[in-house]
RNA sequence: GUGAUUGUAGCUCAGCUGGUUAGAGCGCCGGAUUGUGGUUCCGGAGGUCGCGGGUUCGAACCCCGUCUUUCACCCCA
């Protein structure tokens, strides 16, 4: 077995995959555009303190970062204990939402507000692989900042649900509110443990309401702050009925009240387009998040979610430019491609020559180049063998690049200016004029 | 970052309580068959047993470390 392998974490894809993947990307791609957002590629690296600090203490932890150039070494205090700023001062990008904000921060006199993008793009994390989850993988982002209106929120959701139905995938758009989740620790006497108490909230799908409770108490909670989050626990049921049961369990918090409000408004309009759920479980640890907040569940498939997002008040405000609002969604391709895999959701998409021109000896090699040439003229997808060889062989070759048809240009086609054509899946072989050659039916 | 798990030919995998030249199927190369294949037959090449140490008369097998795979936790797309 050879050591070649590519680096922890990461993948090679080869021509199927990247067909597959085009597909997918193909898909998202044309609703980005079809909804007014144009695209924007930024860098994969960025300063390192563009991105520390944004992400939470976990997100940082599993930044990439960057070696400093140079001999940075001899400008180390004490090498034995260097600092992390001595060592690095550059880092990979984590997501694409952090550099966007960046860049609206450093264009924000340029751009015309509301400014929407797209941006499909990879992103790296530190972070340990398993199912689903790579050190680099692609997002999908659309984002809209300049705007606080909750129309945002509710084309951001029928985006979701226009892409989804066209890939094919089930899935289950869910939604919360941070300001929610602010309520309920206000009225619960634990407005500064918002952190603590959503964290374990979030797991409420995986270890169960004993589980939260638990866990609850281990962070701290008293049993009376145990005791008046109990309603969080419930099961979610219907949605207006889930509503009105947050609104008046909430009604003490003002901004647990107005998350309610605006919950309520955009599920009103967002549901036309698709399934869409409220969770109020649903915390995500982004810690720029600050009004609804989104996540995507595949369904029929075991997969950590294949989308997420939310609105963010003042990300710009970090870069120096405060008072702009924005909300996004990312897709993450890898994981939608796996769960499509899954479910044999994905045409096989030939990525092979449509003809391949052998070659019978060096006498008539440039006939046959000549016609290789002229296929091309044609827009024919056209290999040609490199070197006359046994004809058993180059059937072998053109049957592994899946090539759809052999094309035989010899001494004797030559003499007549034409070739032998045939298809390679019935066998089936038509002698056809080189003047004829665009018009065959490839 | 924590805890398990995996690694033998190009691929999928065998390989006994440690024992002598590590096997199979598929694939690959050559021939039967120097312009019409995918069948068949014959022959052949190909392995630092992930890597580095250690134990032993002897290690693919046991021990330690390391890398990698997969999975769970954490967190997330």
């Amino acid at each position: 077995m050879s050591q070649a392998r590519p680096a922890k974490g990461t993948r090679d894809f080869a021509a199927a995959d990247v067909m597959r993947r085009r597909h997918v990307v193909g898909v998202l791609q044309r609703v980005f555009e079809r909804y007014g957002f144009a695209p924007l590629e930024t860098p994969s690296f960025e300063n390192l303190d563009t991105l520390m600090g944004k992400y939470g203490e976990e997100g940082d932890r599993l930044i990439f970062k960057i070696l400093r150039s140079g001999d940075f070494m001899k400008s180390v205090a004490d090498p034995s204990q260097p600092k992390a700023s001595e060592l690095t001062d550059k880092a990979l990008r984590y997501d694409l939402t952090v550099p966007f904000a960046r860049y609206v921060a450093q264009n924000a006199g340029q751009l015309a507000m509301p400014f929407r993008r797209y941006q499909i793009q990879p992103v790296w994390r530190a972070d340990n692989p398993q199912k689903g989850r790579f050190r680099e993988f692609y997002q999908c982002d659309a984002d809209v900042v300049g705007t606080s209106s909750l129309w945002q929120e509710v084309e951001l959701v029928a985006m979701y649900h226009h892409a989804f139905a066209e890939l094919g995938l089930d899935v289950a758009v869910r939604v919360n509110h941070r300001g929610l989740l602010a309520g309920i620790a206000e009225v619960a006497g634990l407005g500064d443990r918002l952190i603590d108490f959503t964290v374990a909230l979030d797991k409420l799908d995986k270890i169960g309401p004993d589980g939260v409770r638990a866990e609850w108490r281990e962070r701290g909670f008293t049993d009376a702050q145990c005791a008046a989050l109990e309603p969080a626990l419930q099961p979610m049921g219907d949605l207006n009925a889930t509503l009105d049961r947050m609104a008046a369990w909430l009604s003490a918090s003002e901004v647990g009240s107005a998350a309610v409000e605006e919950l309520r408004w955009l599920v009103a309009r967002a549901s036309a387009t698709g399934r869409l759920e409220l969770d109020v479980t649903l915390a995500r640890g982004l810690n720029y998040y600050t009004g609804c907040i989104f996540e995507v569940q595949a369904l029929g498939v075991a997969m950590g979610s294949v989308g997420g997002g939310g609105r963010y008040d003042n990300l710009t405000g970090i870069f120096g430019v405060p008072g702009l609002s924005g909300v996004g969604i990312s897709f993450g391709l890898d994981r939608i491609v796996l769960c499509l895999e899954e479910l044999g959701l994905l045409p096989d998409l030939a990525s092979g020559p449509q003809a391949m021109v052998f070659q019978f000896s060096e006498a008539e090699s440039d006939f046959a180049f000549q016609v290789a040439e002229a296929l091309r003229a044609a827009g024919i997808r056209t290999v040609l063998y490199p070197e006359p060889a046994k004809i058993k062989k180059q059937f072998d070759y053109a049957d592994k690049i899946g090539a759809g048809y052999a094309v035989m240009a010899g001494a004797s086609e030559q003499a007549e200016q034409c070739v032998q054509i045939k298809n390679l899946r019935t066998g089936d072989q038509a002698r056809v004029a080189l003047a004829d050659l665009a018009s065959f039916s490839w």
